[in-house]
DNA sequence: ACCTGAACACCGTTCAAGT
DNA sequence: ACCTGAACACCGTTCAAGT
């Protein structure tokens, strides 16, 4: 009549949260394998369960991965807000939050790319997306960096309105994606460089093309090609 | 004792160049479908022959997706060509290659993803990439764009050096690559604002995020949030 | 040379049960 | 409720053969 409850390790009817338990093996393959193409199955073996058992947390493996996603979103967040906490000028702000970005990407470019890759983006138009509230969540970050006065004169003018910081938002942001990616997919680098290399499209961006680009660090462009 | 070979369709034995035809297939479902996610077999199937048959012509999937991508590199350069090819002005040279290249990623996301989405950069380091090429040749437009005058006076001068110019291509290449996947992936839209979006942040990009964005145009962001 | 059919070890997903 | 085993229709990839 006794169950034995608390001590020993039972085999059947284990896992208080199965949910939990999935996603994070699934974020710990990502990070090992650094590719979305592990199997469900592999992930159930690992969490000890029997293969079929997600079906019962997650529709789907895409549900599974949207989940995923979002807990990236979350974590770069954390690393943004982490990052600029202590400082108060708008340019270092900027700066830091640019580093933590870019860095935060280059660190799991798997799960980077989950993210922002479009695996959970196209399918039905309408349908709402799990992950998109965690996304605005780290762009909010993104927002306040700017619209705090992170442009310096003009953000104190009357003048400034909404679209114009949403133009300001649209360069910082796609200016970090693009270069977070292009370090990630090994098209410029090295990653060692990274900092420098962020740094300066840093300041070419606010300051400019034309006058500021300050000279790059060596070494930048992987290459070269094959025979020329 | 007669073959028939000109007229009548034959079953066995077709295909003079199966290589080509399963990798125009391959292009084929990837603009259909927008997933890389298509079989082996589903393409072999569209192309008539055994599921078997293109292992004759590729090691492997990924070898299959490595051309398509070496493809989608040639396309995307020969539009920026196109877009370039009668334009004097450095600056009408640039705005047009940087339309080209962000109407080139938006018409096709899967093709753009594959090309970028580092499904065949990780691996083994070592090993070459047999689309890398193909991208370099693609690079090199940006460059000759850049480097021919596109940042006006500066290139005029004697202290102008590699090193300046490649910075001024990091930072022009990852803004449009970063646009580009932010409206592929829906982040940023819609996308038949895509030109507007293109122009703005171009010249944001050439005379300096503090001076010169101009007003955004409405409905830029996507969203918003459920319940914020 | 180029193509085929059968076979292997895997998937994702479903379903009728078990505790 | 939560988990399981067996089953289905598919994969990618390999291999011994056919023309």
């Amino acid at each position: 009549m006794d169950k034995d409850i608390s001590t020993k390790e039972q085999r059947p009817y284990h896992h208080g949260d199965l949910h939990r338990a999935i996603v994070e093996t699934a974020l710990e393959v990502l990070s090992e394998s650094q590719s979305t193409e592990f199997s469900l199955r592999e992930l159930a073996r690992r969490a000890g369960v029997s293969h079929n058992a997600p079906y019962k947390h997650f529709a789907d493996k895409r549900e599974l991965l949207a989940a995923v996603s979002a807990i990236g979103f979350e974590l770069l967040a954390k690393r943004m807000a982490e990052a600029t906490k202590e400082l108060d000028s708008p340019r270092q702000r900027l700066a830091a939050m640019a580093r933590a970005y870019v860095s935060g990407g280059v660190n799991n470019p798997a799960l980077y790319r989950l993210m922002f890759g479009g695996y959970l983006a196209g399918q039905d138009e309408g349908r709402p997306v799990i992950e998109r509230t965690a996304a605005y969540n780290m762009k909010a970050l993104i927002v306040s960096a700017i619209s705090d006065g992170a442009l310096g004169r003009r953000i104190e003018d009357t003048e400034v309105n909404t679209r114009t910081i949403d133009g300001a938002i649209l360069v910082f942001w796609s200016q970090m994606h693009g270069l977070t990616l292009l370090l990630v997919d090994r098209l410029v680098g090295p990653s060692n460089k990274m900092e420098e290399l962020t740094e300066n499209v840093l300041q070419g961006m606010l300051e400019g093309l034309v006058n500021s680009i300050p000279a790059m660090p060596e070494g930048v462009w992987v290459g070269p090609p094959q025979a020329g």
